[in-house]
DNA sequence: GTCTATAGTAGGATAGAC
DNA sequence: GTCTATCCTACTATAGAC
């Protein structure tokens, strides 16, 4: 009965289209195939069964390597979960950070775009994305802590898109913290459902959840007219 | 190294406030107390390091019990963490589909009593929800299956009451599935960050959430005045 | 840089005393 | 119904051949 449950096949996992997105693409090009194939097989591994769920062999496994193979490009199992945790979290700061939003002036058009492209990397890389959202506490406390660090910047420019509109009058006074965690949840919590294969593409869902998270901070409807 | 990094003691574990709730109140009173504490031990235990990542024994230690313990009280590890699927998800469902509830005529008040309750109840529940959100993958396929059309029910009843205000002219004719799935993402992302020691009470941000979610399906300001 | 083999340990579950 | 002791498997990580 100490069995295993869930365990499953090569096939399997790769089959999956729940399992499929476009991590691949997260690894520094100038790293070994082996070891981005690795990353990529592990990002499959933790994303399906956890950290704590999946082996060090069934991660060698997806890319047909043996059991002890890991251990020639990876000090331990954590640094490939941290290794995963650091590209994950540099993209996705990165995808809000760029001169394409930070040069926008409107603060609508601001706001929106960091909400879009926020949801749309989640989306994109939802299988990957899962891992940095729900694995945090896998990490040691030194990799939790720069972890950290990441998230706060990123976190900081919804904060300040925000503020800065109210500053500016285009948004109405709302409470900014509660708004913030609101609309970071939208864009995150879609790692739970997302699939490539489904409806929207990660491009659509970012322009529907700005134009949502537009409406959060609207001014109130003016009951007897304005004009 | 094939340590385990992230061992804790029961006090590191009693005394951490991201992991105070009230899922001591989820279990049947008819139960013996022992197998409530065993439950409610396991929850702090699966929300903290996840159900792969929690041992038999780390369970029985936060109740002061011999490995041995859990075994009289549940057939299996699993059979815990479905304990805890099946009580979260009865009580989540029960908190949207009270009569309270349901006798609500108004369209905006009907959804926002639903996803203020709800909302409140993941609060109040936190570290519980957290499990029964996350830890899904870890059940075998038949209790997967039983858990799942709870899901379905619950998630039936947001649906349902964004469908009914768009038909009867309380909402605008917004894309219900796209909608439904943002509120039911606010109500429960918030798992990941909520701690009933915050600014915010369970119901504080049942009432913030439901205005928000009203905002979705709010009609569209009429720019050139209605009055 | 990959393999096979294995060391060493942790963890699910059980046996049997009290 | 709780304990101590333990079975046995599975896991991380390493050793050493090719």
């Amino acid at each position: 009965m100490a069995k295993r449950q869930a365990r499953f096949t090569v096939e399997e996992l790769a089959d999956d289209p729940r399992l499929h997105d476009d991590s691949a693409d997260l690894w520094d090009q100038e790293r070994p195939e082996v070891m981005r194939s690795l990353l990529t097989s592990a990002v499959r591994c933790f994303a399906k069964n956890g950290y704590h769920g999946t082996t060090t062999r069934d991660i060698c496994v997806g890319v047909g390597l043996s059991p002890a193979a890991l251990y020639v490009h990876f000090d331990s199992k954590e640094t490939v979960l941290f290794d995963i945790m650091l590209a994950g979290h540099h993209r996705a700061l990165a995808a809000v950070q760029e001169p394409a939003v930070l040069d926008i002036d409107r603060s609508d058009e601001r706001l929106g775009a960091i909400i879009s492209r926020y949801t749309a990397w989640h989306a994109r890389h939802h299988v990957a994305a899962r891992v940095c959202q729900f694995e945090l506490s896998a990490l040691t406390s030194e990799h939790y802590a720069e972890i950290l660090e990441l998230r706060h910047r990123t976190n900081e420019f919804f904060h300040d898109a925000v503020t800065r509109g109210i500053a500016d009058g285009s948004f109405a006074p709302v409470d900014v913290k509660r708004v913030t965690r609101a609309m970071l949840s939208l864009s995150i919590d879609l790692v739970r459902w997302y699939r490539l294969d489904g409806t929207d593409s990660p491009e659509q869902l970012g322009e529907f959840y700005a134009a949502l998270a537009l409406k959060l901070v609207e001014h109130p409807p003016v009951l007897h007219g304005d004009g």
